[in-house]
DNA sequence: CTAATCCCTAGTTTTTTACTTGGTTTATGT
DNA sequence: ACATAAACCAAGTAAAAAACTAGGGATTAG
């Protein structure tokens, strides 16, 4: 399990995706906008984060990224390996060659970090961050600033911010 | 915690002394060609190593590295960060402050793991590793190697291999 | 038909990692 | 005293990876 930005950012994503089941899909555009991220670079994380089977585009007006998953079935860890294609911590990737073609001194050690920090995050779901409050309040306050940008009326958003229901 | 190439290879340097401890010191001449590791590039990461704490140098010829501190008292994580100064997994490096001075919708996710990942590596020490069978028996392996490239002989290696008591 | 959206490929820039060069300083053995 | 083996130091360069840009399609709602 590598941990780069790149992963971060999919993740990221990924929930923003999850906080908006249920409503019209999502664009990219939008998630750049919110997350300040490349639009172009959106794109090709979410090539792979499709090839994986992880969410399903609709183009077209209206058009955007869904959820392919249930909330639930989704694991961080899928969504990581998703755009990280490399796998693990050890320098050989698995294979126990880190050294003239044997395992060198350290090649237990990373593995078994590695199996850590995978077992860590495919045991949470996408479901069980939307149901973290304090991810609840975050998505709320970004709700907000999100249909301001929308509206093009940033004046009006603090008034609206109570009543949020989000027509479509 | 950040997890690069530079904390590997730091940590199996560390490992070389730590297997080396009680005999003269480790030359990072040594360590270079034991590792395939540039000579220059070690030097750098002693440098790291030593300004924490972790070692201690002495110049001149028989000169070398040692650990400064006792097997047990020196944590895979104190080795890591020591070399790979910036410390945790979120991109606000701890500060909450990730997404318009807020917190992003994630940073508690990336601030658990990294704790995760500190605790792993801060429970396991240099002691603890050296102890390992499947070290030593690398270890062993490597001496092997290593004796032979002092000797220039590489024939009888094998048979000077059990033993291995190294005057000095 | 048009615009909004996904989709795709091929770049470029920036950052990080790894390495190189070319020293200086300190201790040792002859 | 001198040659040598080592740590120490600074400034660069090369290579790889991450992050982003540019410029096109292809689909589909309205």
């Amino acid at each position: 399990m590598r941990l780069t930005t790149k992963g971060r950012y999919a993740v990221t994503a990924m929930l923003d995706l999850a906080l908006q089941e249920g409503r019209r899909p999502v664009t990219l555009q939008d998630i750049a906008v919110n997350q300040e991220i490349s639009l172009s670079y959106l794109e090709q994380l979410f090539a792979r984060l499709r090839r994986n089977g992880l969410v399903r585009g609709t183009r077209g007006p209206g058009g955007g990224y869904r959820l392919a998953k249930e909330l639930d079935l989704i694991s961080i860890a899928s969504i990581i390996s998703a755009v990280d294609e490399r796998a693990d911590m050890t320098r050989c990737g698995g294979e126990a060659n880190c050294q003239d073609g044997e395992k060198c001194l350290t090649h237990e050690l990373w593995a078994e970090l590695s199996e850590k920090i995978y077992d860590f995050l495919d045991g949470i779901s996408l479901g069980d961050l939307v149901r973290r409050p304090e991810v609840l309040e975050v998505a709320e306050r970004q709700e907000v600033v999100r249909q301001g940008l929308r509206s093009g009326r940033l004046k009006t958003v603090v008034v609206e911010a109570s009543s949020l229901t989000s027509s479509n």
